[in-house]
RNA sequence: GCGCCCUUAGCUCAGUGGUAGAGCGUUCCCUUGACAUGGGAAAGGCCAGAAGUUCAAUCCUUCUAGGGCGCACCA
């Protein structure tokens, strides 16, 4: 036995080695790997985003796709696990914008070239830590594959589909009101929208010969008209009719309008519409184009008044450039004093959209953006996009994990809305779209001619992401692309089912034909022992190289698994992690007492197991049918509380104990022999099924146990049960 | 409003149509030659409540209570 192959196991020795061994054996690459016979099995990895390391979260689904990828491979399949990274648009363009806040700068100061050439280098940095990290958690992806979300094929590819959604009259630029946050300055789509409660007084303002309640009391000199309920009796009579109003800004006219969206019911019946600054008054404009003035903006980009338009009028100047906040105080008061206020509801309670990320309050704005139409058909198929994500799923073709997920996407698909593809900001692909005057040129090269301009805005995030099964595996031309898709399993945490896992599914079967993945595998967040969430702010984070430097990655690795059923949160503490760092050790210990018995290998014709002994092998292989039934069905918490279950209390306690015994025979006779043999099937057997969730003192006992044909673990064939 | 989920040992969670399991924690014993990051033993649960289906329910159905979450609307 060599001399550190001793108490304690030292993972940290231990793991940079093994790793090295697999990388240089090439068997990550499934071309590497066995005959040509043997069925893929793809995973492609959630590329993370390359903004900074990685997160105890990352870990879970390393552990989870790594688990899965190498059991696979065990089976014989080409296992093929695609690692990536992503430019993550917005995502980093907000920690970025931090970084410069800290040096004092901005990013609207600096110009676009050049802050795209610094976060490219910080993103080139970022992964390369998260490279190593990855490596540093045993992942067996396939190097020589790797891709960002910003190689110039993957960005061909997302080109190629804006422009056939494009062609397909799917995606279209057009002014709408949309989501803008005015800390980032960029719209967001309706799934990057918080709703948060708030109270806020509802405002009960006199409008003539009608009373109506508000809370944005701000936007009311971008109102064009008044709406009532068309049924509404108290109000019949002043539909189709002028209103004479007092404002602020002086008298003024105004137009009732009956809209059925109007609830009788709510405050006084009658509703301020304004366009500009509500998606609802957007809608109600729409509809009524023919009778009321087109959208009257008072809110610029920053949340500001912006009343240049009215700005001759008595009093504009008083509210022109204040916050909205600033400005609803003291219209409030002003109102007041003029007698227009008929009485505040201070206890009223509604929801707000905020900014996810800066929990700032949005400002609804129209602009001019690309959309991806979600429910129109496309061409003669008549079939749109959410037919199509809701088709395949109806159809089985993808299969949800935990199926409970099923319900929940179905239910947002229910209720999709075209989708804002438009971002504000330089970190992105940038969109493929040229205009002149009133032409709009769509393509992968700049058009020809004199006079075009491209579009300053770059692609949510999400739209090259959902892409990225397809995308990744170089559509449509590559050999990959036809050995590897569709997919087998996409695994990835439940909170971006909408973000990430709904489009795959609509713009794979989109631009394909085929779904991206066949399984969908959801896990949960990571909690402390508290059920909390981890944050930075909490200061509960656990850091997954941290932790793994400290007990060994295969004890995050089996903390992390166990418990972790998929769509639940995971709850994970130092202690859970110890508590695997001594299973580690048993398996350390009990690995030493084995080959320090079986140096000199069993005689086989001196074996006979006994009765008794042949019990314990029919539990083994009913252990090993078990845990391969778990696998299977991607209980993979199951399999390795089965396999910690079984090592340390039937194999340590129960199994090694009772040869210890025989191991005193001489060498030669029936018990000692069949000892040895007995447990070097245990040992083989065990190091095998636990490989997936501990690959590295696995492969590392392994080596030490075969020692005249020594192979790697990591391609050995699962135990047939 | 529409929808999803949870309620099992002190804690965190598994699980099964035939009256329950794990880890951690607790108590007691044991430094025996793989292992004290250990071994052995033990305590601890009418599986939220009620009704129904069934020979049989913690597991299926319905309702109730408490908790969590998603979506939509909100003037």
């Amino acid at each position: 036995m060599p001399s550190e192959f001793e108490k304690p196991y030292d993972p940290k020795t231990v793991e940079p080695e093994i790793y090295k061994k697999w990388e240089e054996s090439g068997f990550f690459n499934p071309d590497k790997l066995s005959s040509k016979k043997s069925k893929p099995f793809t995973i492609i990895m959630p590329p993370p985003n390359a903004n900074g390391a990685l997160h105890i979260g990352h870990a879970v689904f390393v552990t989870l796709q790594d688990i899965m990828t190498r059991y696979q491979r065990m089976r014989g399949k080409k296992a093929l696990w695609l690692p990536g990274a992503d430019h993550a648009g917005f995502e980093t363009q907000v920690v970025y914008d931090k970084k410069l806040e800290k040096e004092g700068r901005s990013r609207f100061k600096i110009p676009r070239d050049e802050l795209w050439k610094e976060m490219w280098d910080f993103t080139e940095e970022n992964k390369k830590v998260m490279e190593n990290q990855l490596r540093k958690l045993g992942a067996s992806c396939d190097w020589s594959r790797e891709k960002f979300t910003l190689n110039p094929d993957i960005i061909e590819t997302v080109y190629d589909t804006f422009k056939k959604l494009y062609d397909d009259g799917l995606a279209y630029r057009d002014n709408r009101i949309v989501n803008w946050c005015t800390k980032h300055q960029t719209t967001l789509s309706d799934v990057e929208v918080k709703y948060i409660e708030k109270k806020d007084p509802l405002y009960y303002i006199k409008y003539g010969p009608v009373t109506l309640a508000t809370v944005r009391l701000e936007t009311k000199f971008g109102d064009t008209a008044v709406a009532v309920h068309p049924k509404d009796k108290r109000y019949k009579n002043l539909i189709g009719k002028e209103i004479e109003i007092k404002t602020l800004l002086g008298p003024t006219k105004i137009k009732v309008i009956g809209d059925e969206i109007v609830d009788p019911e709510f405050g006084t019946g009658v509703v301020k519409v304004t366009p500009a600054h509500d998606p609802n008054d957007f809608e109600i404009w729409k509809k009524h184009k023919d009778e009321i003035p087109g959208p009257r903006s008072v809110i610029d980009q920053y949340g500001r008044m912006d009343l240049s338009a009215f700005i001759d009028r008595e009093n504009a100047k008083k509210y022109h450039g204040l916050k909205v906040m600033e400005a609803r105080k003291l219209i409030e008061e002003d109102m007041q004093k003029e007698g227009l206020m008929e009485k505040i509801d201070q206890e009223y309670t509604h929801t707000v959209a905020t900014c996810y990320k800066c929990g700032a309050i949005l400002e609804p704005r129209i602009l001019p953006q690309w959309f991806i139409a979600m429910t129109k058909p496309i061409g003669k198929t008549k079939k749109s996009l959410r037919d199509l994500g809701v088709e395949t799923v109806k159809k089985g073709e993808i299969k949800f994990l935990p199926s409970r997920m099923e319900k929940i996407y179905m239910h947002w698909m229910k209720n999709l809305r075209d989708w804002n593809i438009s971002r504000q900001i330089v970190w992105g692909i940038r969109i493929p779209a040229w205009y002149r005057g009133k032409e709009i040129y769509v393509g992968k090269e700049n058009p020809s001619g004199e006079g075009w301009e491209q579009d300053r805005d770059v692609f949510d995030t999400w739209f090259s992401s959902g892409q990225w099964p397809f995308a990744a595996l170089g559509y449509p031309g590559s050999k990959d692309f036809k050995n590897f898709y569709p997919t087998d399993v996409m695994e990835t945490g439940w909170d971006i089912l909408f973000f990430w896992v709904a489009r795959m599914v609509m713009l794979g079967k989109y631009r394909t034909g085929k779904m991206p993945f066949r399984t969908i595998y959801l896990h949960g967040l990571v909690r402390d022992k508290d059920r909390q969430k981890m944050s930075k702010s909490k200061g509960n984070v656990i850091d997954p190289l941290g932790v793994s430097e400290l007990y060994g990655t295969d004890a995050v690795r089996m903390a992390l698994i166990i418990g972790n059923t998929p769509g639940n949160d995971v709850v994970i503490s130092e202690e859970k992690i110890r508590g695997y760092r001594n299973f580690a050790n048993k398996i350390w210990n009990a690995s030493r007492f084995v080959i320090t018995h079986t140096k000199t290998p069993p005689e086989k014709n001196k074996v006979k197991y006994a009765s008794k002994d042949k019990e314990m092998l029919k539990k083994l292989s009913n252990t090993s049918k078990d845990v391969t039934k778990h696998m299977e069905q991607c209980r993979f918490y199951q399999a390795a509380e089965t396999l910690y279950h079984f090592f340390w209390h039937f194999y340590a306690d129960k199994v090694i104990e009772e040869m210890k015994e025989r191991l005193t025979f001489e060498d030669g006779t029936a018990e000692k022999e069949t000892a040895k043999a007995l447990l070097l099937e245990f040992h083989f057997t065990l190091m095998k099924l636990l490989h997936p969730f501990m690959p590295f003192i696995t492969e590392r006992v392994w080596q030490e146990l075969n020692l005249n044909n020594r192979t790697l673990l990591m391609i050995e064939t699962w135990p047939q049960p």
